[in-house]
DNA sequence: GCCGACCTTGACCGGCCGGTCGAGGCCTGC
DNA sequence: GCAGGCCTCGACCGGCCGGTCAAGGTCGGC
């Protein structure tokens, strides 16, 4: 792990890797992580098996550092989306938005978030993602909370839900489960979300 | 699959039986199907290899009885908690809270169901058991919507939500992010869903 | 025209692990 | 006391697959 030891690649260098990376993503979110075989993703992109190694150390490797371009990304349409003047509801319906319609966009890559856990260096690598982003929500929700436009209840609850809702909604459609235009889910979920946290303790009482 | 042969066991036989799939649970739940070794449940349940492929064909097979199980107990939970008289929404919280709580409670045993899809078969059994509770939720939806207390958008969006809540937050709560007792985590969830099915369209038009 | 860095190949290796098998112990009914 | 079903053992097999390696090819700089 962390080996200093990176090679140096030309122009067609960082094609070829790219190629080989396009070609795992292709086949791991379609197979899953353990059943893509190495010689798998060498047939996919028409080259031998030897090649992969000179690109990449390990399997796991070449995973991770799919994982870690798609985290990127995705991370950067939360934050362009989310407007830093709006309070902290409205940035999280946002930021909700954002992921969704991102992820929909990009069904085939993130089909690799629903891959197994099997692997511990790769679960590992997965855990780290999704905390990142936890982060930025327990962030929002205290700072929701902060302003009283949010129960006091504990924020990892609202973090749970929020997360979940993303996971699941994206994950269906993904799956080819829900029938409608990104845009629209990604503003269903949106709301769905608001109106989870929404704080009806007055309203609500009965139980 | 479906194969006829099966065995008979005496009493003793099926004690063994229930051995060996408790140590698979417990390392199924663990380690993740594929990374669990037959060598590793005999290990734990102190015998010899070859005494699983005397009670079970395949180590799948295995799997798939675990899984069978579990979805059994968990159906009969929720059909216990809901009241038949009540109306659509109140069966859909009743039978979230009966989940989540159920869940909760079997932590270790739901965890099987974090499992990786490597193995297509494996695959299948999971996707199987969803379906059903799937299929139950949706009806309820449905009649809900007849009934005029849920908004009138695609159901399986709202099957899609009620779902993934159930399984964001027990999910999260076996990985001891939720520090809160079993019950308070129903009944929060149980909530969560209902607000977040609340039909708005009048009050929350502007956007 | 030679050197060295970059790239590509595919045969091969070695360990791992699901599944098999033959042998043997036990208990029941006759 | 023996036949036959039930149960248990653990050495062994065989295929699969991640990773290695030695050989060779290309191209730019000097």
């Amino acid at each position: 792990m962390t080996d200093g030891g990176h090679r140096t690649h030309t122009e067609q260098g960082l094609e070829r890797k790219h190629q080989l990376l396009d070609a795992a993503a292709r086949l791991f979110s379609t197979k899953g992580y353990s059943s893509t075989r190495i010689a798998d993703i060498c047939a996919e992109a028409g080259v031998a098996k030897g090649l992969v190694y000179w690109y990449f150390p390990t399997k796991q490797s070449l995973f991770a550092e799919l994982v870690r371009t798609m985290r990127q990304q995705l991370r950067r349409a939360q934050a362009a989306a989310m407007d830093p003047k709006a309070d902290a509801l409205t940035r999280i319906r946002q930021g909700t938005e954002a992921s969704v319609l991102f992820m929909a966009e990009h069904r085939s890559y993130f089909a690799l978030l629903d891959v197994e856990q099997t692997d511990d260096e790769v679960a590992e690598v997965l855990r780290t993602g999704s905390d990142v982003y936890a982060a930025d929500v327990l962030r929002l929700v205290r700072e929701a909370q902060r302003e009283g436009s949010l129960a006091d209840a504990e924020p990892q609850l609202y973090v749970t839900g929020v997360l979940g809702a993303v996971s699941s909604f994206s994950h269906a459609f993904r799956r080819g489960r829900l029938e409608i235009p990104p845009a629209d889910l990604a503003t269903f979920v949106g709301r769905w979300v608001l109106q989870a946290m929404a704080d009806t303790s007055a309203d609500l009482s009965a139980r």
